[in-house]
DNA sequence: AATGAATGAGCTTTCATTCAT
DNA sequence: AATGAATGAAAGCTCATTCAT
């Protein structure tokens, strides 16, 4: 593919989708609104339909999308070279900021997962990405087990889960935190002490 | 032919809630119908107007609901009376069973923190509830500190939060998770799994 | 407010279907505009899916309409009373007068045919009208081979069909065979020549 | 992979030709779609335009097309040769088989009809076309008013709108009439029961 | 207090056509 | 001469809401 000139399809396309994202992110499937996106792009309503066929067709190229990004950052995080307990916290290090700095990915899954997964099953390009991340969890308790400083028993998947949770619902789940406790969870303030938490509630999961 | 009514307006609006917190939470708030609740409730669309003044006054009289019912239970959990380190068993576990048993619940609170909690804001009703269950782990902490079994610096805020993440996470991501990760965290073979871990992990947390 | 009622709902109703009649007849199914119609109309657009669901649903009270309007006509000829060849004589004059009196319903069966009677079968109430015609005509052709100048062998619904084929024809055909032949079917001073000529040319076709 | 041409510019605007009689004659001018033609076609939408200009002058041309081809073959039907009463009988069947084969043709005329011949008139090559069946036919009556056979004031150009009449009803009618009168006017086991049907209306109204 | 009838505003999508090379 | 990319204009339809009693 060559280097888009200014204002070229790809371009187009890509300032769509940043758009979109904002939107979908913002309002959900049925909540956003098609010219409402097309209003804050450089291009028409028409255009989208010519590049993404319907409004559907662009959420999932949204959800493509953001899987894509995260998929490949997780890809290169090169945990192998490091000791199994700090490759742990490092790995919950990433997925703490990742998270807090993509609220649209965090707000995106919650409303797939509103929408049942429905337009993501639909992605075949979403279900053939494979997930790297599981399988440098395996390797990073595999020899924290050799080493001694890691319990039998503790499945990669699982540890996956307890991660993905902590930081995922510290952003998804922000705002009725805020109303109901009063505390922000994403308050500057309490960043350290929130990474520290989580960090130790991971570590101290897997601890022999 | 009119659709006939049975135990009065009271009635009305229960049916006519219960219907609602299942499109509401299915759908979202922009993705639900008054039409389709209607259809399904035992009133027509008029009869909502009428009882709830607008869609998003339904909306949110079910979020008041919720949050009511949940209230009502945490108070009646009798902690005091146990141990520090099973009452805390017991917190976490109901609340496994709570969310995994209550859906709506969940994707409810999902939408609303899409929608930035703004309706939540909006009802002073809920505003005006309190949050006994920060008040029982406070309780608890203390308890276990004075034993000698539990760590000092643990905020109950962020216990609370712990375990809303863990036991919300399952339930809330679930789809995604079955189709990225191939793993269907609410299977009835991994509920027990599930149950430990999640126990174990926030145990472990606060544990000296 | 812009459009005033007059006559209520069933005057709305059939003012719609009126000017309908007219859109479809003139530019089809897929040619006629609802906002032209509702233009026409003394209602707004939204009435008109109020009424009648969508546009397909408007053309098919439209079939119904004209297909009601000639099965009551037909019910009312009184064709018993006169003589075998007097009353297929009537019969034939009437077919004439009403085709070219109801050019709309011409061209509306014209375009169903067109769409191969797709929507005519949807609608159970077309499919439920019977056909007097049919009966009527068996009883003329019957007294005529009693009384001995109709010919055996013919049967009712043939002669049916010889019948609306050239009154029918002569309209639905109108305009290319003027363009082709120079000749309107339907100029005033040939319609009695023609009267005659397809009354005759039925009247042969079952004399003995 | 784009299409590929076999045969040249004729060749592929005679396909294009040949599609586009399918489309106009199920779905009339307003119901195809250009999108469509192009779809079955070995070529573009926008060789399409290139060589038609438009949907209409797509249309036109495939008016132009269906005029032409029976013309041509009304030129070749040699009936001076025969004596007038098998003359005129020949015509007759070959006027049935011609519209019951090409229902396209007929679909096409009533299409036409019902936008008042306007596209017909639009184009000078079938203004151009004289008629040569009607001399034929008046070449048979006067050969048949010579011999005593035939009756005197008959015209030639409505004994064409006979048998156009009762063939093209047959063909262009079959849905309607068989929704509501269940006879299937083009059934097989019927056909050589309407073909003496309509030969012998025929005759019978020029028979002296 | 309660409701059947009706609707304004705006939604997603379609379609014939033209632009640019 | 021939064509892939793009689009303005308008279509059918939906939805929360209000009118009128």
């Amino acid at each position: 593919m060559s280097k888009t000139r200014r204002g070229g399809p790809e371009a187009t396309k890509a300032d769509v989708l940043r758009i979109a994202q904002d939107e979908f992110a913002t309002r959900g499937l049925a909540g956003a609104r098609v010219d409402a996106i097309a209003a804050r792009t450089k291009t028409t309503k028409r255009a989208i339909y010519y590049h993404f066929g319907s409004k559907t067709g662009l959420y999932i190229a949204v959800l493509e999308k953001i899987y894509k990004d995260i998929r490949d950052i997780e890809g290169q995080l090169g945990l192998k070279s490091l000791p199994p307990d700090l490759a742990l916290r490092k790995l919950v290090e990433f997925t703490f900021d990742y998270d807090e700095a993509n609220a649209d990915f965090v707000r995106l899954v919650s409303n797939e997962n509103i929408n049942s997964a429905k337009y993501l099953a639909r992605s075949p390009a979403i279900r053939n990405l494979n997930a790297p991340v599981i399988d440098a969890i395996a390797d990073i308790l595999a020899r924290g087990r050799r080493s001694g400083i890691f319990r039998d028993g503790v499945e990669a998947i699982d540890v996956h889960m307890v991660i993905s949770a902590l930081c995922f619902f510290r952003v998804a789940n922000r705002h009725t935190f805020l109303k109901v406790f009063r505390r922000d969870l994403l308050s500057k303030s309490l960043r350290n002490q929130y990474k520290r938490i989580i960090c130790d509630t991971v570590l101290r999961s897997v601890m022999r």
